[in-house]
This record gives structure tokens, C-alpha cells and sequence, in this order.
DNA sequence: CCTGAATCGTTCGTTTCGAACCGTTCTGGT
DNA sequence: ACCAGAACGGTTCGAAACGAACGATTCAGG
């Protein structure tokens, strides 16, 4: 319940509490073999990111941190009553940005490169994030968020695949520049 | 063509020598301006970066500068025949990654939040955007990457408007957490 | 046990980021 | 013509994010 500094919460910081509401308690280590298979596909983060974001959130008062005695000294990391608040305040808020998005492929196409051999290979690319996706959808259980994400996800994939195929086809194939 | 320092270049250095066979000589302010109509919607950039990314190409023999005399005293930038073929090479590996997303509504949506009042927002947003893609795409005469890249991004606006909307439809009224 | 491979956790130098600021040019009013 | 304020253009700088690399622990098999 002290007040402790108040660093700006970023996106990033949200992230690691959600994740945390959902699969508490978890070490970083943990948390970034959950993101592997939920928010990496439309959160992404390196994962020493999630070491030093944990820290922050601790230090702000915003998570509890546990030490392991011995071996790893692995640190454990809960929600706080403040950073569950803090996570329903920002949650309960429908007001946000769009996306930003960072696809070499497309600028690749942009800059002239040949659609046909680009779509080649980021069709195969697709196509298998699209099935460990549907894999994903069926194994495991989850929370409504996560599928609802999830589903989103398998949409995009499928308008990737859907855009690139037409690319494939024939009749581009001039020189790769 | 003398060989100066080579820094890494990253895909964003690429966005830049991209935007410049395109539209050079330009001033870092006018790509810019560039950009947000074009490479923005799959490759954001801060605007800051394209002075120092100019400036960092240019020292390192990718570009050539050219300084106003007078007012704004602006940096002219123009493509060096190193930096064609550096741009050339890149663009003829068709080995690329796949995207990385930021996207701060599926990120509230996997925490939790109320999908209904959260699709509202998110619906009138992408239909804007949309709506501005298509605008641009039969206003302007562009490139073919610019095109196909621009109708991805339609495709994808698409997605997500259908996906959106799918939640927008009440029975999921629960308090906003 | 011992050795190498996998796992785990962190450090640290570099790059990116974006708020903030300042100088220039333009616009309209007088 | 001149001035005030708004819009535009360009840059700086401190903070945050990034990711390569490393060191330490644990595990698996001989």
C-alpha cells in the first residue's frame, strides 16, 4: 500500500502484469516461456526485457518479489493489491492506439523487390505459424482474452497467406532486380 | 565509392534507401512526410530517427549530402552509387523475417477487458484507417511494391474490422472488470 | 562421478525512442 | 509594410529498449 515512485507504465509494463493475473507466480523465465505461446504474436518483447521490467514493477511497489535461497536464486515475482489495481484501471480504459507494425517482407516489396520469389517464401513462413497457432488453439485451455487474441492471430495469418499467394502465381517473374 | 565505416545496417536503414530511389534528392523532413503515407502502416519509424539514420547512411558513404547555403539551412540527400547497390542487394535475398506487432488493443483483450466496449473504439479507428488507404490508393499514382504493400495493408484493416466487429455484438456486457 | 548439452539469469555497450525545444516561414490583420 | 501568432521544419538530449554474449546451474547419459 505505500506509495512507492511512480515510473511511467508503459504498454510493456501492462503486459507483464496481465501476464502475471493470469499465470502468477512466475519467474521472468517463466513468464517468457508463457509469451512464447500467448502475447509474443501482437506483443513482442526480448526477453531481457522482462527481467528488467519485473525489477521496475517491483521497485514501484507494483509487484512482490521472492528470492530463492539457494541453486538459481531464481526471483519469484506476485501482483500486488496496487499492481492489480493499476491493471484494472488501465484495462478498463477502451480508448487505445492502433497498432505499429515492423514487416520486412512488405518493405522488401515496397523497395522493388520480385513479388514472386518474396511471396515464396513468406507463404511457407505463414503457413507454418498458421498451423502451430491452430495447434495452440485446441491443446491448450485458456482464459477468454487469450483465445479471442489467439483467433485474431490465426486471421491475420490466414490475410497474410491469402495475400502473398496471389503473388506466387506466374507472370512477375522478371529479374530479382 | 570509396569504402568508409561500415555500420550494421538495419531494416530501417533499408526504409530509408528505399523511400530515397523513390523519391530523391529529399530532405529528411520530407521523407517524413513520405513515409506516413506509405511505409508508416508496416514500417513505423520515429520521425527523429530519419535524421540520424540520413546522417549515419551519409557518413557512411551510402548517400550524399548536400547542405542548404541559406533559412533552413536542410540536408539534402541523394543516393550514392554505393548506396543503390547496397539497396539492390538486400533487396535480392528474399530470406526475411517475419513481422513483429505491437498492438495495444489485442493487448488489453488478452488481459481481460470488456471485448465489446473495447471493439467499439477499435472498429471506428481501423474503418478510419481504412478508409484513408483506400482514398490514397486510387488518389495517387505510385510505385508497384507501394501499391501491392498499400493493398496489404487494406487486406489487413479488413481483418481487422471483421474481427472486431464479431465482438461487437452484446451478450458479452459484463462490467468493464 | 564426469562431461557435454540444455537451461537459466544477467550484464553491458549500443541503438532507438520521443519529449521538448528553438529557429524559420507563412498568414492575416492593421 | 509591419507585426503577432500559428504552422512548419529540424535537432538535441536523457531515458528506455535492445540483443549479443557470457557465466552459472542443472540435467542426461556413459
Amino acid at each position: 500500500m505505500i506509495a512507492m515512485s511512480t515510473p511511467r507504465l508503459s504498454d510493456t509494463s501492462y503486459a507483464v502484469l496481465g501476464l502475471l493475473d493470469l499465470f502468477e507466480p512466475a519467474t521472468p523465465y517463466q513468464l517468457k516461456q508463457i509469451a512464447q505461446v500467448s502475447i509474443f504474436h501482437f506483443w513482442s518483447i526480448p526477453h531481457t526485457q522482462l527481467y528488467t521490467e519485473c525489477a521496475r514493477l517491483a521497485e514501484a511497489g507494483l509487484l512482490d518479489e521472492r528470492r530463492e535461497e539457494s541453486g538459481r536464486r531464481r526471483r519469484v515475482y506476485r501482483l500486488s493489491a496496487a499492481g492489480r489495481k493499476a491493471l484494472r484501471t488501465w484495462r478498463a480504459d477502451p480508448n487505445t492506439d492502433l497498432y505499429e507494425l515492423r514487416d520486412p517482407g512488405l518493405l522488401k516489396l515496397f523497395c522493388g523487390a520480385d513479388p514472386a520469389s518474396l511471396a515464396e517464401a513468406q507463404v511457407e513462413r505463414h503457413e507454418r505459424r498458421l498451423h502451430s497457432y491452430q495447434e495452440l488453439l485446441d491443446q491448450t485451455d485458456m482464459s477468454d482474452g487469450m483465445r479471442l487474441s489467439l483467433e485474431s492471430g490465426i486471421g491475420h495469418e490466414r490475410e497474410y497467406i491469402r495475400f502473398w499467394s496471389r503473388l506466387q502465381d506466374g507472370r512477375n517473374k522478371k529479374a530479382l532486380t
